[in-house]
DNA sequence: GTCTATAATTCGATAGAC
DNA sequence: GTCTATCGAATTATAGAC
């Protein structure tokens, strides 16, 4: 911890690199096809420095999956923060998580994959409990437009966000086969999907003269 | 062809016994880590039998996923068939599938695995074409509504049908951890959950006075 | 490289339904 | 008698061990 940041901070560091290299290796091989080996050699280091950073492979594989957690994490408050309307800070919301999905490719892959079938069984619950921090997050800020009258108030903030999250998860996997289905070319542009997903969740499928509904 | 009701439906007869054990077997160990003798062990029949059904294992496999897709295909027009409120009917809707998906769970890890990283890559536009069939089915009951003006005129109803499927899609996958969540407890119960998904889909997160939006 | 175990697939043959 | 479901044994293909 007594570093100065010139230390921390390192030219595109040892650190940083180390973590990218160990996602592409992770992401495809899974946990247990992936070696130490192997992943220091395309970070350019030797096996001994990756566990200078890390204490264990373990470790390492985790770092990788809450780094990519906990940076989305970090912005997420930003693009709710102003004073804006609702319907635009959704919007950046949901084109903002698409981009940081793409950014970080791998490390999703690699959390879904880890949800899917865990490679670590006992590490789930943290992993839960990371991805859980977020969507909490998402899930207060609508509850806070809630309370200002800026979303109707009988709207479920937290299954709304789920929404959010969901839809956004389906078009990550599935952009490539979606993009082929007729009417949705028009939705290959992830910017373009997020506006019209936000604009669907808005506004509602209900004509707009009509309001509540009896099941 | 020329089969009399009696041979073809067979009590409990055979082919179904069989496709659900393939639905057991290839579920938990994948295509290539399950066996014929495996297969036909569990449905009590011996391997030549399987070979009677289908002619060879991919046969069966697709078999298997064409089998449980094509089946809610069927049934899905009936969930908007009828003429009652638009919200009604998506909201039977959202609860069948994830109902059927529920039913069929063990096909439906299949499917998604085979999406994920593909068994028979070759075959995935098949299944992809398979799936799409369903998701174009819904989307036409969408644009029908439309037009009647059940529906707003200016909804996107390719997108409101993706967020439909991939609402149910991440509820299935994340049923388990989702329940432990705090704010989300009460959603446990799928009839609930599509419910509150239509609801938030079909009325909008916009309070009820405001109507559109520029972004 | 050969040898071997495992898994897919083929080949008659049998028994019962109509 | 023909048709279909079923089986046991025989035949390939393949991947891994040595």
């Amino acid at each position: 911890m007594p570093q100065s940041a010139t230390t921390k901070e390192d030219t595109a560091g040892g650190r940083q690199r180390l973590l990218d290299a160990a996602a592409a290796v992770f992401s495809d091989g899974g946990y247990a096809g992936s070696s130490i080996a192997a992943i220091a050699r395309r970070a350019g280091m030797s096996k001994s420095t990756v566990f200078h950073h890390f204490p264990s492979k373990e470790a390492l594989y985790l770092a990788v999956i809450a780094g990519a957690v906990e940076d989305f994490g970090q912005r997420l408050d930003q693009f709710f923060s102003t004073s804006e309307h609702v319907a635009v800070a959704l919007g950046r919301f949901q084109r903002e998580h698409l981009r940081h999905m793409a950014r970080h490719r791998q490390v999703v892959r690699l959390i879904m994959r880890e949800i899917q079938d865990p490679a670590l069984e006992y590490k789930r619950p943290l992993i839960v409990e990371l991805l859980s921090s977020n969507f909490a997050r998402v899930v207060h800020h609508l509850e806070a437009a809630r309370e200002t009258g800026r979303i109707r108030k009988s709207a479920h903030c937290h299954v709304a966000a789920l929404v959010l999250f969901a839809t956004n998860a389906f078009f990550f996997q599935h952009a490539g086969e979606l993009s082929g289905l007729p009417g949705l070319e028009l939705i290959a542009d992830p910017d373009d999907f997020a506006d019209a997903v936000i604009d669907v969740l808005y506004r509602g499928l209900a004509p707009d003269n009509e309001h509540g509904v009896s099941r």
